[in-house]
DNA sequence: AAATGACGTTTACGAACGTAAACTATTAAT
DNA sequence: ATTAATAGTTTACGTTCGTAAACGTCATTT
């Protein structure tokens, strides 16, 4: 999917982006169902984050009779990827590999998982320089203070 | 470095942070020369945000004659964990593979990261599951559907 | 001594966010 | 037909954030 300007989510809206996102296609009321409880949230409360997604073109809405049906303008794989891109972009390239360790340290992976991690490694290491190269303003971190 | 209850930095008292971290001890002048051009911010907003952040607790002030050094209280290493950690909480654990995968994509790693990191990986192949659980609540994830 | 500058504090103000009540229009139930 | 339930829209309100001017104090320069 094809994500134009990247939209911003905040957490609250990210909920409601999930169940969006695992039902293709979903009525307020299901989205209400499914988080009224889990998020201890007032059913008004979800109604405007919904009216805030769509504001924001994050969600479409296709008319079905006198209600609506919502539907993903952006895909969960390119808002998690602007966020993890967001991480990378506060730390120092040399620092990229400790994100990503402790990000792989936190996370839950499966055999083929991490099979495929390091299969992407290997592909990585074919053009990897022996060492990263600072990109940061200078007094912006240790690798060239003032 | 203990940080007790994760103190939250937004983007912009980042910067702030950024160039405590790299200086250990830091004046204000010192950050403004550093950011003022840097991020086009007025004096006036550096200070607002070093404001801030020794009020929320994630800087802390030694007086020295009668200005102030600046000293970070939470690591950067905490702060982007707790980042990191946030962006797992917000999918799957089905899908934590593919989050290390898209940071790892775009993360610049050198030839030794590379090496740590697969490294990690084999050690967490040890005891990783041939699948992974889902944890999400009914209907917010495709893994179970209503 | 008066003017100027550096530094921290206070005040400001609009946008985004979390949270939700109230209102409107429409349909379903009595 | 009235009433009650839905779904979407409008309004609300306190907090955090981005951005910055203004102010009060010392300290330094003229």
């Amino acid at each position: 999917m094809m994500t134009p300007t990247q939209v911003t989510v905040s957490a609250a809206e990210w909920e409601i982006m999930r169940v969006v996102w695992a039902n293709e296609a979903v009525t307020s009321r299901k989205v209400i169902d499914t988080l009224e409880d889990k998020m201890e949230w007032k059913e008004s409360t979800i109604k405007t984050l919904i009216g805030r997604l769509v504001e924001k073109d994050a969600l479409q809405t296709v008319k079905e009779g006198r209600k609506y049906i919502y539907i993903a303008l952006i895909s969960e794989e390119d808002t998690v990827k602007s966020y993890s891109e967001d991480i990378l972009a506060r730390v120092c390239n040399k620092d990229n590999g400790k994100v990503v360790r402790n990000l792989m340290e936190d996370a839950t992976l499966s055999q083929k998982d991490i099979e495929e991690l390091i299969e992407l490694l290997q592909e990585k290491a074919v053009t990897a320089p022996e060492e990263v190269a600072c990109d940061c303003a200078v007094g912006q971190c240790d690798c060239h203070l003032v």
